[in-house]
DNA sequence: TTGTATGCGTTATCAA
DNA sequence: TTGATAACGCATACAA
């Protein structure tokens, strides 16, 4: 690996000359510069970036942390569309795989942060928390991609304009028995959200509500088809939106082995567009996470953060209307 | 952020001695060392790894690159092997989405070498082959995670095995008439090796070979489904090896609209475990890639190229036995 | 057992 | 328009 010091012997120029040649500050004389830029290129001269970093004291790295195991093909669009932006603005992102949570977080933390990155993007996991108060005190700028319950910077979606486009959709189709498959006492904040947008939307519509309850949220697919299998014919809804991608699933295959017909008898929706709806039989409409804007606008805020911007007033966070994917479920 | 030279102000020390104490090289009075070690801690000291991998020329960064919009829930089980083979190693893995591989390879490739990394990893990509002609030219390790057709050090499945171990299967489940449902005239080199794979067995075992042919490689499912659909239901196979999941997936549900059983009528095995068979009505036995062994078997290759140990006569590529995954169609 | 001095490749200050 | 020189944080040869 030749340096700016090969460059500058066989010019017979100094360091600091190369230097303004190759980055393009300061006077170089014209033939000077040709001639220093033709060597470096001969040389396949590269700048090193450890260097760099070391003399900058930046390292225009980001550290895109995600706990191992995640759902892959939910998260990497996400991935793509934030290191697309990066890369536009100058920045390289390196994805640390986050494995033993419990036992090795600090040091994990620690690899990172010896790393010099110049910001931190998250999945959510476990400890998001821990972590997040360590990168407070390092003052070293985060945004978190997506769903967390934690008061943290995030960029995620607008679950209630999501329940609210998808019974809309319901209403325009002209379905008036609209019942919602999912736990009916939700303990986790995302179901009651999800919940109250449903019983709220159906208030206002004045129409009345139906829950199909899934009590655990646990192996949805299975407890959705015994009920598609066990529920009476005779009040079924002609819509269902569904908690889950894998509920909706499977409440349509406990009901399609009765003869119900999708979406002639019920039309249904889910929740999270995962892989399986694509294949299914009818293809599932779903509700899907905006992933393209979720990653571009979280690199904005985080870059927005590492150029120290002062915090707009509503916070940093941001809430992103979802994606309607309507497929042949409805 | 604090470095080796507060430490030492504080302990009235000297660079060196805080240097041995933290890094357990030399010897330092064992109180001294205790407080250098305590004063340390009280920093929240952090080793600089730009510093360091100036320094010793060594950065344990191992480049890993990946095309965009790769299949990610298929290669995502493979990174994270190989990634903590490489963390228990000591090196950092970091991930490289390739975007624009007609227009920007070469300016990619810059990147990810003044990065000074310590050795690459590859997910197939078109031009593979100049980017690994480049890294030779460097000198830097490679190592290719999966298949690739081309002449290049790489870490994939043993496809003939993976037909073999189904077909065996099929025969142990007493069926006769196994078909091979994919193209009769393969372009593709792996497309070859499975057609043979399956017609050199059947000859072996004296099995009269039925291919279902599927002409073009694109948009699989449905044609699949259109043959089954149509097909003679007096010739029937009773076995049916599909060239991939997704024609195995449409092939049964063009069948199962016309009233045939799976697994009873017929026991069907798709090849990719793509996650649409995780959830298909029956869940579809597939021939999967050994991911996990994919993943530590090509790190280890890659540590030992780093490390300078001399190629195997045999090369360094190797071809693992694929994971026969059973599920509920056979 | 500890300290001094040098260099890795870059950027930046200052003087020429 | 150009060039010494110092500094970033660390590792190491060598001296004490």
């Amino acid at each position: 690996m030749s340096s700016l010091k090969d460059i500058a012997a066989i010019t017979g120029t100094s360091v600091r000359t190369v230097s303004r040649a190759l980055n393009d500050n300061g006077y170089v004389k014209a033939a000077l510069k040709i001639e220093i830029l033709k060597v470096a290129k001969d040389l396949d001269y590269r700048i090193n970036l450890m260097a760099q970093s070391l003399r900058t004291k930046k390292s225009f790295l980001i550290e895109l942390v995600c706990p191992i195991g995640a759902d892959y093909a939910r998260n990497m669009p996400k991935v793509e569309a934030f290191e697309e932006k990066m890369r536009e603005e100058g920045y390289r992102v390196s994805l640390f795989l986050l494995r033993d949570i419990e036992n090795s977080l600090s040091k994990d933390m620690d690899v990172i942060l010896c790393q010099n990155p110049s910001g931190i993007a998250l999945f959510h996991f476990s400890k998001i928390d821990l972590m997040v108060k360590k990168l407070n005190d390092c003052n070293l700028p985060y945004i978190t991609l997506g769903h967390t319950e934690k008061k943290i910077d995030k960029v995620g979606m607008d679950r209630k304009k999501g329940i609210q486009s998808a019974l809309k959709h319901f209403q325009d189709k002209g379905r008036k028995r609209i019942a919602y498959l999912g736990n009916e006492k939700p303990k986790h904040y995302y179901g009651k959200v999800r919940l109250n947008a449903y019983l709220s939307y159906m208030k206002k519509a004045k129409l009345k509500p139906l829950i199909l309850n899934i009590p655990t949220t646990k192996d949805n697919f299975n407890i959705a088809r015994t009920i598609g299998k066990k529920v009476s014919l005779k009040t079924l809804p002609d819509g269902v939106l569904a908690y889950s991608d894998s509920a909706a699933l499977g409440f349509m295959q406990g009901l399609q082995s009765r003869g119900v017909k999708f979406p002639e008898d019920i039309s249904i929706i889910g929740f999270n567009a995962s892989q399986a709806g694509e294949v299914s039989n009818p293809p599932l409409s779903t509700i899907a996470h905006p992933n393209e804007a979720i990653g571009t606008i979280s690199a904005e805020i985080l870059l927005a953060k590492i150029k120290g911007q002062k915090e707009p007033k509503a916070g940093w966070s941001r809430e992103l209307p979802p994606v309607l994917l309507l497929r042949e479920s409805t």
